[in-house]
DNA sequence: TCTTGACCTTCCCATGATGGGAAGGACTAT
DNA sequence: ATAGTCCTTCCCATCATGGGAAGGTCAAGA
């Protein structure tokens, strides 16, 4: 099947397909006479768990090392299990993260009165000179 | 004063200052013979406003309004809890999200073993023909 | 006065993952 | 044969930030 094709059945756009292989990320596949890429259904099996990775917010580094134990049949499983906790760790600050920032505007647009008058607490704390902070 | 004192003072790396000038996000200051740029203490206020921004999750295009809405005396408070809630909004449901695949992925290592087996259903998952899903 | 070191300037490149689009060749159905 | 849809490679854009080179400037100390 043409590159089309398989972006259709894997859900993987043909240019990501592309891409992916340029990094190495995915080997080559063969080519036609006219340099067409061909692939086989497994290739889209491979490309599925590519987009299944990527859906669960891995990065291609990590999809990366996931395929590499996909591949290993001998992998230990405390191996995959490490990976995937990390970026669960990863996921869930990140989420925090997004969280607190949300709460705080949350509060500030509590006390602004959303009316046609200028006065408005949120701008009146960006103003605000800050005592020192860290940055996450 | 220099960029560099500006810099360290508003906590916006002068690498950041360049280019908010750049795009115009900041007004470009004046300079030395020499071509310096020379700071006032109130741009250093107007830094630390655009960084307050950035912290709470605004893009560059949003901090962009933020100042205009800080800048205009006579802007309706509404204007601005609009904006500031519709990116409540935003990190909430980004938060969400992380949250949602951070679940997914905790609950799949809930079943893996996590020794030296090569069992694990992890990426038993990412290898399963999906039905269609549709991608957020 | 000269040198040194810390600052400043502009310019280009890189990141991560993806999409847009141009120019040109290949295939398929009418 | 012709149109329309596919494929190819190549370059550019995004978003916000940092790295670093090459070269000019300034202040302090010998």
């Amino acid at each position: 099947m043409n590159i089309g094709e398989a972006a259709t059945r894997s859900g993987v756009s043909a240019k990501m397909i592309r891409y992916y292989e340029s990094i190495g990320l995915i080997t080559a596949p063969a080519r036609t006479a006219a340099q067409y890429r061909v692939y086989a259904a497994d290739d889209v099996h491979t490309l599925r768990f590519v987009r299944r990775s990527r859906d669960l917010g891995f990065s291609l580094e990590e999809t990366r090392e996931l395929l590499a134990l996909w591949r290993d049949k001998s992998r230990a499983s405390a191996d995959v299990k490490n990976l995937a906790m990390a970026h669960v760790r990863e996921l869930e600050e990140k989420a925090a993260e997004l969280k607190a920032m949300a709460d705080t505007l949350r509060h500030l647009a509590t006390h602004c009165h959303g009316d046609h008058r200028p006065d408005c607490p949120i701008l009146a704390d960006f103003a605000a000179t800050p005592t020192v902070q860290a940055k996450a």
